[in-house]
DNA sequence: TTACAAGTTAGAGTCAACTAGAAGTCAAGA
DNA sequence: TCTTGACTTCTAGTTGACTCTAACTTGTAA
């Protein structure tokens, strides 16, 4: 069981940034002790650093509440509840993780292209520089 | 030779927008017509679109600026002039690309982990949904 | 020459995502 | 018991990226 600042260090994210998260809905509430001091499980420090690979990814605080939203089915199913209990909304999850998939097989794919026109340019450079070495000489 | 509303169109940008990039540097200024309106070159629209691309990839429009800069030195390598000119700044220029380089690639790694993650959820829902066929019956 | 659309600048407002401060609570050790 | 440090809530401020308004100018068509 960890402290708010103990999932801090371990996370990057600042205490105010946790408890932020948790009013806008983007974190779940932890456990609270006597005291009334947030304790968090370890589980909630891996959940932490996947949300924040999707921070990286450009994905608004928004877009991560859906998407993860997807992992909580998915922890119940695997918590041994019974699939049938989500069954009629499965298939608009299904659509909106197909949405996401889309969306993040495009953003690869801009990536790619980026990728390109930086090694070109990379590849430009470094002729130059080659070229100026002679010329210098 | 373009209006700032036929820029606006072709790019998706408000006129709002490209005035503000302007403003903060991330286009350069264009030239004006007699009456002092922004009149722009074709080849501002696709230096715009490529902007946008950059944008959907999660940079900054400080991190835009400084990568497009590197632009400027080609441009004015590719129009003629003389390399050399860039010469005591070519170093650092390159490494600046590099540095770009590998964060562009390792966001593509996140996203390939991030697409891998989704794709195994849809997997999961997928044979949730034939189980829950079975089940119902 | 007048009306109107489309441009101009300067500056204020908005929204998302934090970030910090104030004032108070709680538990543990000197 | 008192102090200290880490927490609490509430609220206000900041930053980045727009977005809009107000007041004005310019070009063109009737």
């Amino acid at each position: 069981m960890l402290t708010i600042s103990q999932v801090s260090e371990q996370t990057g994210l600042t205490p105010y940034t946790i408890r932020y998260y948790e009013k806008i809905g983007v974190l779940h509430e932890p456990k609270r002790s006597n005291g009334g001091a947030r304790v968090y499980k370890e589980s909630e420090v891996s959940y932490i650093q996947c949300l924040n690979k999707l921070k990286k990814l450009g994905l608004s605080l928004e877009e991560i509440t859906e998407f993860t939203r997807e992992g909580c089915v998915m922890d119940k199913i695997q918590q041994g509840e019974n699939p049938s209990n989500y069954n009629p909304t499965l298939k608009k999850r299904i659509e909106i993780l197909e949405k996401h998939l889309m969306g993040l097989e495009s953003r690869r794919q801009e990536i790619d292209y980026m990728i390109s026109l930086a090694e070109e340019k990379l590849t430009l450079y470094q002729e130059l520089t080659k070229e100026d070495i002679v010329n210098s000489r």
